[in-house]
DNA sequence: CCGATGCTTCGACACGAATCGAAATGTGCA
DNA sequence: TGCACATTTCGATTCGTGTCGAAGCATCGG
């Protein structure tokens, strides 16, 4: 029927199914579910997930782990939560372009807390910046490791580094933004950096929501420190750029 | 049916039919083909083309231009080729994971040249160690920055920094392994700097074929400024990390 | 040994989508 | 105006596959 077997293809016809993709979904955080909860979690009776585990199985996204009579399935890499991050990062897109926001909606969009640390278009100018001047540099499975400058650095704006302490998912890791599709900084040096950058009166927190708002001490200061720029930050829709590791 | 209309597999379904793949592959370098090309470069009639094209222009996944009586289509961005990438990157894995190579198969994975720079294991991994250093940084439109310390430890490494011209693509950039699925240095710096590990008797080409040697000087050096190990480089199959930006 | 639980296999049904032929629209050229 | 070409629309056919009911296998607990 075709000429040559399109492995693109192949791989997108596994995802393209919403039961499977729910069922991904659900184990993109690394956790190895049974298939139980994930039929649950696709919607479908207990026959039909076990149908589409054996061909997420067969076609190599899924790996398990049979523990009694349980069957624990989880994702087979971190390449594959990869590929379903940037699948996702596709539709939204364009499904929200056209509707005007409203003021409070670009309000966070522009900059907002997660958790607790700094996400939305300033978020991601801000990890842009830091990475760009080589204080933290992405490695395996999502960390970012802070490099001697960065350390140096991180202590001049105020951040105890000798007192924070690397929680189980590292010091620093990225976080993808689901309004920007590209990634902030988060993890215990995320929280930190944030809590000195309110403190210091360069932002200010929002009582009634999660928006965030940069003084004009902020953006001197952004702008000197890391290149970020008030009039650059919203505007330029960058391009995605993932890293050579 | 489902709790929440699911946007991943929804992106996913319009690249998971073989001829629609197709087509979006063959844009993949950023140009834009009329409709008539495409249709055949997917192997059908105009009229399955058409409705194709149709389909992925109404997901956002294409852009269109009109011009004459020709409709030029084109990714609409490069978050779109992301995907793609990142897509055909899942595949081929679980394909030949079971396939034993051959001696000469062994070789060429472990290093070859892409056109004139270095790319396998060892490609990845000199990349690798070149941006946990710091010496280079990932930007947008898969850019690679080169940092200060990294100008100056290019520049010792005997790489005339001063004489490198940076071409349409920029003067470094990245470029995706596909038997890794990950990113080894490309471009002018590439070039030169595959080309004085050469002439300083690191590697060695082979004649025969596009595989790369490494000499006992070289795995020396490469040990000592980039922490290349000759033990670590082909075995541990590190994870997929995205740059911040 | 028996029933309960978790999961998979088998079989049948129905919906959706890809495909192509034929015809319509629209553009360029003489 | 008339013809050639590029592309789209319409309609009918065929095939693949998602779905669930029922039954078949394992494992655990008593």
């Amino acid at each position: 029927m075709h000429p040559l077997p399109n492995y693109v293809s192949s791989s997108a016809f596994l995802i393209a199914d919403p039961a499977r993709a729910a069922m991904l979904i659900a184990l993109v955080d690394g956790r190895a579910l049974p298939a139980g909860e994930l039929a649950y979690a696709a919607g479908v009776t207990a026959q039909t997930a076990s149908s589409h585990l054996a061909k997420l199985l067969a076609g190599g996204l899924l790996a398990v782990e049979t523990e009694g009579r349980h069957r624990y399935y989880r994702l087979a890499g971190s390449h594959v939560a990869l590929a379903l991050e940037h699948l996702a990062a596709l539709k939204p897109l364009a499904a929200v372009r056209r509707k005007p926001l409203s003021r409070e909606g670009l309000d966070l969009r522009f900059a907002r807390r997660c958790y607790d640390h700094l996400a939305g278009q300033l978020g991601v100018a801000v990890a842009q910046g830091l990475q760009e001047r080589g204080f933290v540099v992405p490695a395996a499975d999502k960390q970012l490791v802070v490099t001697p400058s960065g350390m140096q650095w991180f202590g001049a704006m105020g951040v105890d580094m000798t007192a924070l302490k690397s929680s189980r998912r590292g010091l620093a890791r990225q976080c993808l933004d689901w309004t920007e599709r590209r990634y902030h900084l988060a993890g215990p040096l995320g929280v930190q950096f944030m809590a000195v950058l309110c403190s210091s009166g360069w932002l200010r927190r929002s009582k009634s929501s999660r928006a965030i708002q940069v003084t004009p001490l902020g953006w001197a200061g952004l702008k000197k420190h890391l290149g970020v720029d008030e009039g650059s930050v919203g505007l330029p829709a960058c391009k995605l750029a993932p890293s050579i590791s």
